[in-house]
DNA sequence: TTGATTTTGTAACAAATGTTACAAAATATC
DNA sequence: GATATTTTGTAACATTTGTTACAAAATCAA
C-alpha cells in the first residue's frame, strides 16, 4: 500500500513512511467507496469511527424542523469528518453528511484509532491540535456574534487582527467571507466600513485598513 | 500525598489510587496557591500547562479595548483552566483568569501532560471527552446565535422546549430574562411573541406557549 | 388584605440591518 | 492583452429591531 497520501492528511502529517507502515499494518483500518449523491452519515447517528476523506468532495447539510435541507459545509480531501464528535457526551452527527462527488472515505473504528494515539506522539499531537482548533474558532465565532451591532464586530475584527502597535490591517477574507463571518448581508459590511471611514475611525483602501483613532474605535466595541 | 482529591477531578476520574500514584510520582507537578483578587493570567498569553482548581473560585473576564471587563465565567473547583487552548495554534488564554478566593491551583506543563495522555488511557480519553464536549456545547450554542431573527430563535427555542411530543411549554424564564439570553430588547420579545400569536402559530398565556402549527413554526427556523 | 415591587404589554418613533439590483473595479483565465 | 469571472460599492426601499415611556397585570411582603 502506498501510504503517500496518508501523510498529507493532518492527523497523520509529520510521520515518516516507515513509522506510517509499521503503525497502519497492525491497525485494522478499511476504505469506503461511496457513490456521488449518497448518504454518509444522518444526523443524530453516533460518530464510531474517524472518517477521512481520501479523495472526492462531502458536504454536511443541517436539516430543520420543516425537513428541509441547508447547506453547512464542504469537506474536501484531506478532510476529517466531524472529529471533534468522535469522543464527549454527544457524539453524534450534527449534520447529514453526504457524498458530493464520488468519494474514498478512510476509516478506522473509534477504539484503533484510540491505539494509534496512544502509540504515536505525533498522531496525538496532531489530532489534539485539530479538535483544539475547532474549539478556538467557535470560540472566537460566538465572541463576534455576541457583539450586537456590525460597528462592534468589524471594530473588534479591526483591533483584534492589528494586534498592539500595528496600525494597519491587510484583510484576508472578502467582504463576503467577512459577511457570512458575521452572519450579516453583504452590502451592511460595505455600508459599515464606509461609515467608519467618513467618521474617521479608520481609512479604507480595498483589502488595507488603517487605524485613525484607536481609542474612538475601541469604544465601539462596548455596546 | 494524598490522591483522592485528584480523581475526583474530571480529567483524572476513573484512575485508582495506585495508578495515581504510580503516575503521579514520575512527572513533575505543582500546586500554586493564589491569594482572593489576584491575577492567574492574562488575556493573550500563552497557554503552557494544564491547570486544575484543586479549591476555590476562579472567574474568566472578558476586558474589551476601552479596558472595561464584559462578560464573566466562574470556574468552581474541580474544574480546568481553558482545556481547549492547551493544543492548537491559538494557544493563548481567551480571557483575564482570576482568583475570587484564596484558591489551589494543581499545575502540570504541558509537555509532562502529553506523557500523562502517552502513558494512561483513561486520562487520554477524559482528556478528549472534555474537549470534545467543549466543541459540542459551543457548536449548539452558535446554531442558536446564528439565527437573524427573534422569529427564529423563539421558533427554536419554543420547539426545543417542547420536545417531539409536546404541545406546551411552560416558560421557566422572564422575558426578561429571555431576552437577555438572546441579547434582544425586551419589548422586542413581547412584541415578537403577539406576532407569532397573531398569525396562529401559537398562543401565549402568560408563561406558557402551547403550539397551534408545528410545521408552521418550524418553517420559521429556516431563515 | 393592602401596598410596594416586579413583570409584562403596548405604542410611537428612531435606528440598524436586510434585500434587491446594477455598475464599477479587481482579479483570474486564456 | 483581451475576456470572463469574481468581488465590491452603492442606492432605494423594506423589514426588523431598539428605545423610551407609560399603564396594566402579576407577584411579593407586611
Amino acid at each position: 500500500m502506498d501510504y503517500s497520501l496518508f501523510l498529507k492528511i493532518p492527523v497523520f502529517k509529520g510521520l515518516s513512511e516507515d513509522e506510517a507502515e509499521a503503525l497502519f499494518s497492525t491497525i485494522p483500518k478499511r476504505i469506503r467507496k461511496i457513490r456521488a449523491g449518497a448518504v454518509i452519515a444522518l444526523s443524530g447517528e453516533t460518530v464510531r469511527s474517524l472518517m477521512i476523506v481520501m479523495s472526492g468532495l462531502v458536504k454536511g447539510e443541517m436539516v430543520d424542523y420543516a425537513g428541509r435541507t441547508i447547506k453547512i459545509e464542504n469537506i474536501p480531501a484531506p478532510g476529517a469528518l466531524a472529529p471533534a464528535f468522535i469522543f464527549g457526551a454527544r457524539n453524534r452527527f450534527p449534520v447529514n453528511v453526504i457524498a458530493v462527488t464520488d468519494t474514498e472515505l478512510f476509516v478506522i473504528d473509534k477504539q484503533d484509532f484510540l491505539k494509534l494515539l496512544e502509540n504515536n506522539e505525533k498522531i496525538l499531537v496532531n489530532f489534539l491540535n485539530l479538535i483544539s482548533n475547532r474549539s478556538q474558532f467557535l470560540s472566537e465565532k460566538i465572541k463576534f456574534l455576541s457583539f450586537k451591532t456590525i460597528r462592534g464586530k468589524l471594530a473588534q475584527y479591526i483591533l483584534q487582527q492589528a494586534g498592539e502597535g500595528v496600525s494597519s490591517v491587510r484583510m484576508d477574507m472578502t467582504r463576503n467571507d467577512l459577511a457570512e463571518f458575521f452572519g450579516v448581508a453583504r452590502p451592511s459590511i460595505s455600508r459599515v466600513l464606509r461609515e467608519l471611514e467618513d467618521e474617521d475611525y479608520v481609512e479604507v483602501r480595498g483589502k488595507d485598513i488603517r487605524i485613525i483613532d484607536r481609542k474612538k474605535l475601541a469604544l465601539l466595541t462596548m455596546d
